[in-house]
DNA sequence: GGTAGACCTGGACGC
DNA sequence: GCGTCCAGGTCTACC
């Protein structure tokens, strides 16, 4: 019999804005169905993969204009699962899919972010969609690097039907003994084929010690964001760009994860001139008043920019709208 | 410390 | 249909 999951919902929340914040979103195994206003994506759980299908009670199943924001925030999540979980499970279940829409979010977390940059209050962004484990964000980063968008949502649909179990994203121990050639072949990974499994291998349990890389500890308030630094672009595939976007990811606001897509804002919107060096230099120098949330003002004027060309991103379809983020085509 | 070139894939383009 | 060029971030070798 199928299980149904009420995790504790904050007053502010909203599943199509929140969910539809980030790029990440578009790929598998997640799918947001623009028409019924449902999140599904396949979780690992200790019984096996499980399909979640998330909506947010008032949301319209129409596909008429997007409810207004304030009429569905706080309002409780439907979760249905499509089998019957243990009750471990459903903890785990409730745990990750927090992670993802960062339900665990501190309103006074978010407050802070609109005083800061209050262009944000009126609809509420804040919230940044995101993997449910530290994992498959390094992974999805690194697919993202040195690519166009196509080829990464390529990557993830194939690593999911490839590797993954029943469509899920692979597991660090799956990928771990996954060889660098299957990636490269049948995944269209390329050069970070050995690179994706070295990471797998971090991430995975050595026998009965546990993995060489804690998420916790990246999690943890009291380890610092220069520690964290340290410890990301020491990773293989993971550079500068890369550690800054897993930072983000993290929940560390602080860093801007610069790269060609930076320079065509700081040219386009922010109107700034020179060499892409000196362009990139700018746009970091911009949001440096922004502190400790300078991704979350950096990452919404890119969206707004991205909204503005496609309309409303929980409109975009994952097939269609979704996969056509090239630089050339928002030029 | 800074820089050049290789690493792959997929798309655009010319023939 | 084929070959060439280009975009994209990381890594290594070299100055």
């Amino acid at each position: 019999m199928p299980s149904r999951l009420a995790p504790p919902v904050p007053d502010d929340f909203v599943l199509a804005r929140d969910a539809c914040s980030y790029g990440y979103f578009l790929l598998r195994p997640n799918h947001w169905d623009p028409k019924r206003r449902v999140l599904t994506r396949v979780l690992h759980l200790p019984g096996g993969p499980a399909t979640l299908r998330i909506t947010q009670a008032g949301d319209p199943d129409a596909d008429g204009a997007p409810a207004p924001w304030p009429r569905v925030a706080g309002n409780p999540l439907r979760i249905a699962v499509n089998r019957t979980l243990a009750r471990p499970e459903r903890a785990g279940a409730i745990a990750q899919v927090t992670r993802m829409l960062r339900l665990d979010e501190p309103a006074s977390t978010l407050a802070a972010f609109h005083a800061l940059d209050p262009r944000w209050a009126d609809t509420g962004r804040g919230r940044l969609f995101r993997s449910p484990t530290m994992f498959e964000d390094v992974v999805k980063t690194v697919t993202s690097c040195n690519v166009q968008w196509p080829s990464t949502i390529t990557m993830n649909r194939r690593l999911c039907e490839v590797v993954g179990a029943s469509g899920a994203f692979p597991t660090p121990a799956k990928l771990a003994r996954t060889r660098p050639a299957t990636l490269r072949a049948r995944c269209r990974c390329g050069y970070r084929d050995q690179r994706i499994v070295d990471l797998a291998r971090l991430f995975a349990p050595r026998g009965k010690r546990p993995p060489e890389i804690d998420p916790a500890w990246f999690e943890d308030p009291g380890t610092s964001d220069e520690q964290v630094w340290d410890a990301l672009v020491a990773l293989p595939g993971i550079g500068p760009y890369a550690a800054a976007n897993i930072m983000q990811l993290l929940g560390r606001f602080g860093r801007l994860p610069l790269d060609t897509e930076s320079v065509r804002h700081g040219r386009s919107v922010l109107g700034f001139e020179g060499t892409d060096k000196a362009v990139m230099r700018r746009v970091g120098a911009h949001f440096e008043p922004f502190g400790t949330h300078k991704f979350r003002s950096y990452w919404f004027e890119l969206w707004k920019f991205y909204e503005a060309k496609r309309g409303r991103a929980d409109t975009w379809d994952r097939e269609t709208v979704g996969a056509t983020f090239t630089a050339s085509q928002l030029e």
